[in-house]
RNA sequence: GUCCCGUUCGUCUAGUGGUUUAGGACACCGCCCUUUCACGGCGGCAACACGGGUUCGAAUCCCGUACGGGAUGCCA
């Protein structure tokens, strides 16, 4: 049994959603659960639109989450491999060329479905003479190729839709290099896949189609046809296509509003699968728990507060020592393990911490809801420095004198204490403060 | 238009003709715990898109309808 390699094959023209990076994700779990080899390929094949800085993007995206490629390759280095195996259909008789404008094929596109027939090109370059083809080329065309598919049924057993079979007849004949000469993913893809012995293919289900004309084209080129994986693609909370809100999907944007990539991960890792989405603290513990059977044929909802909540539930077990790179990296390198000890249980992000810091050394409004208890705590604030008995021993003399306990005793220190309804044990906190803050606040000042 | 695919609790799903009063997880609600919130424990609410058919029996098989997604590029 030969050693399993997959890829992600990303085009640097944009930047990661959390499709892509599910993509990146399931390909990851899928070679490390099998002891198996993760690929990075660079689809940069010109297109004009590719840009390093997408590249690098995509490629901090996958460090940030904790994937790493076992190797990779590009593209634009590949050239003339794509050039070689154009010739060879060629000579096989499987790739042809053709003279057509884009607009004159949009137009023959829009008289076929006029006519209530399905928009497949007519092969017309199939039946040009070489006299046709030279007053072309004096015109100053210059030929596009395309690949002669098979008119049969083509049929694999896929990794996660089981058997799918797509008959060519109602395909185009897929270009495979351009006008200028620029290969097209379709070509370079399977020539890759071929060089690079691939094992197994996992993408989007957007690539079924792509991927049963390729299926012909891998065998034109003697290579061995992969296995496939198509998954569902994922939808927005409310039902509607991924790419339409691309904006507040990025991965980028989801590292920047403090979402932990593990969370991200144990989600994506999950979603659409049989098995429950479920907080992993552990990267180990969601690559054995991977199993690509488990995923199912329709499209998941990625639902950004599903994100949170795990999120939330993660930052909440962190250890200081993971965090405390990220606290510094924010501006909080004084939070010590003391302090996050005491925060983490109330933090959705890591990030937050810094707002508890902020408030136990930097001036807060406090929220007076009961001025006479507030007044009668102050003069009841024990002298001298904070330790782990002030609160309660504090609290308990408060109680003893204005009689109140429970929510009316302790909110009201709470709100002028923090200015807010929630949060950290107020105890732990105050050490944090200091003496004469905790007392102003508790005079109703700003502090 | 044509070709694929999908549709089970709010969400992700289990379920491949009787074992199902349709199971689980998350969310939600309630109670308990708790000097707030969160965590945790216990309990509860809640679904087979619709219409035909096949069958003694259908969430499960067939046909149709609706809705949704994908594809139909000299993008990937």
């Amino acid at each position: 049994m030969s050693t399993v390699k997959v890829r992600f094959a990303p085009s640097p023209t944009g930047k990661l959603h959390v499709g892509n990076l599910r993509t990146a994700l399931v390909n990851y779990l899928y070679a490390r659960s099998r002891g198996g080899i993760f690929m990075l390929r660079i689809d940069d094949t010109d297109d004009e639109r590719s840009r390093a800085e997408y590249e690098q993007a995509i490629r901090d995206d996958l460090n940030w989450m904790g994937m790493r490629w076992d190797c990779e390759d590009r593209q634009s280095d590949r050239l003339d491999r794509y050039d070689a195996a154009l010739q060879q259909l060629i000579e096989s008789g499987r790739a042809y060329a053709c003279y057509e404008t884009p607009e004159e094929l949009s137009l023959k596109r829009k008289s076929q479905l006029m006519a209530g027939r399905p928009p497949v090109y007519d092969r017309a370059g199939l039946r040009l003479t070489d006299g046709e083809k030279k007053k072309f080329e004096a015109e100053g065309r210059r030929p596009h190729y395309r690949f002669l598919l098979k008119d049969e049924e083509v049929s694999w057993t896929d990794l996660v839709r089981g058997l799918v079979s797509y008959h060519m007849s109602s395909l185009s004949d897929p270009v495979l290099i351009r006008e200028d000469g620029r290969v097209i993913y379709t070509l370079a893809s399977v020539v890759d896949d071929i060089d690079h012995q691939i094992t197994v293919i996992i993408r989007g289900e957007d690539h079924v189609t792509n991927s049963a004309a390729q299926i012909q084209l891998f065998e034109a080129l003697g290579g061995h046809v992969p296995e496939m994986g198509h998954l569902a693609l994922l939808s927005g909370a409310d039902g509607e296509g991924l790419s339409k809100r691309l904006g507040s999907l990025s991965v980028a944007q989801l590292r920047e509003g403090g979402i932990y990539p593990l969370a991200l991960a144990s989600q994506l890792a999950r979603i659409g699968t049989s098995e429950p989405v479920i907080a992993q603290t552990r990267f180990d513990d969601i690559v054995t728990g991977f199993d690509i059977a488990n995923f199912g044929r329709a499209t998941a909802k990625f639902s950004t507060a599903e994100l949170q909540q795990i999120n939330a539930r993660i930052v909440q077990q962190l250890d200081f020592d993971i965090v405390a790179e990220t606290l510094a990296a924010q501006g909080y390198a004084a939070i010590d393990a003391g302090f996050w000890q005491a925060v983490r249980g109330n933090l959705a992000t890591v990030g937050e911490a810094g707002k508890w810091w902020d408030i136990c050394h930097k001036p807060v409004k406090p929220v007076m809801l009961d001025e006479s208890l507030t007044a009668a705590a102050a003069t009841l604030l024990p002298e001298g420095a904070f330790d782990d008995q002030t609160w309660s021993l504090w609290t308990q003399a408060v109680a003893a004198q204005t009689g109140l306990k429970g929510k009316a005793l302790f909110m009201p220190l709470r709100q002028a204490i923090t200015g807010e309804g929630a949060g950290p044990d107020v105890g732990c906190l105050l050490s944090y403060m200091g003496r004469d803050r905790v007392l102003a606040r508790l005079n109703g000042r700003t502090a």
